[in-house]
DNA sequence: GCCATTTCACGACACATGTAGTGAAATACA
DNA sequence: TGTATTTCACTACATGTGTCGTGAAATGGC
């Protein structure tokens, strides 16, 4: 069992843009997250390694040997890990209370209703 | 708008304490706590003060001039600002992919997905 | 009124997180 | 090969959190 790391909001988007496109260099990774995160290319260095530190991600050597990164665990894993501790801490861990939480604060389509019934009449025989 | 304050996890023990039964005392507080958070009473003061400066607890004298302590900021209030922020941080702000996450990773019973399903419609017409 | 108990205000300390700066080492280019 | 640039390892430092301990002040009981 992948154990999910514990990895903070800041290091949530470094995640991110690797399990988008990955490997990447610590160098490509500020200039692709200057637009929304305006880190300097330090912070973004700190991050990376403190996520090789918890295992979140391994590093390689590129051609031109510097070095890139890549994530060492599945976005899904994480999410599934953060889903349970958010479930835990504000709901007891109770699923149906999320989802009327969320489906009763949420403006959805439609089509979007249509689909999410679907999937959880699907959630039932399986 | 009742800006919810940040509340951490180990402060959010003491809010539902004081959501579920209010006001309590700091010792009442230990006490009712006592079998699932084991903790120390001055840990248990020290939550309360923080709360106290976030502004997510108002304090009172009770008869015997101790001081009990009381929420300050709704429930709701708290849970819909936790949920927003999870929902940006996991989910990029948007509702479904969340419900479809949290659809198919829990085991819900037919009266559950009855019920949800209901909700959604009913999400639909407002 | 005096002592035991309770309440509280402060201080403390370690670890996590956000956000860099410094200075050496490696690379690249002229 | 000498110099400018890039990469990286360390260090730093403020703020948030988890978890109390100390010592004074207030209260309660006898």
């Amino acid at each position: 069992m992948t154990t999910a790391p514990n990895i903070s909001e800041s290091e949530w988007s470094i995640m991110e843009a690797l399990w988008e496109s990955s490997p990447q260099t610590a160098s490509e990774l500020t200039k692709a997250l200057r637009p929304t995160m305006n880190w300097a290319e330090n912070t973004v260095r700190t991050l990376l390694m403190r996520l090789v530190e918890k295992g979140a991600l391994k590093t390689a050597e590129n051609a031109s040997r510097t070095r890139t990164f890549l994530p060492a665990v599945k976005r899904e894993a994480c999410v599934r890990a953060e889903g349970e501790s958010f479930m835990q801490r504000i709901f007891g861990g109770a699923a149906k209370p999320l989802l009327v939480h969320f489906a009763q604060n949420s403006k959805l389509t439609a089509e979007e209703v249509k689909e999410l019934k679907k999937l959880l009449d699907q959630s039932l025989n399986s």
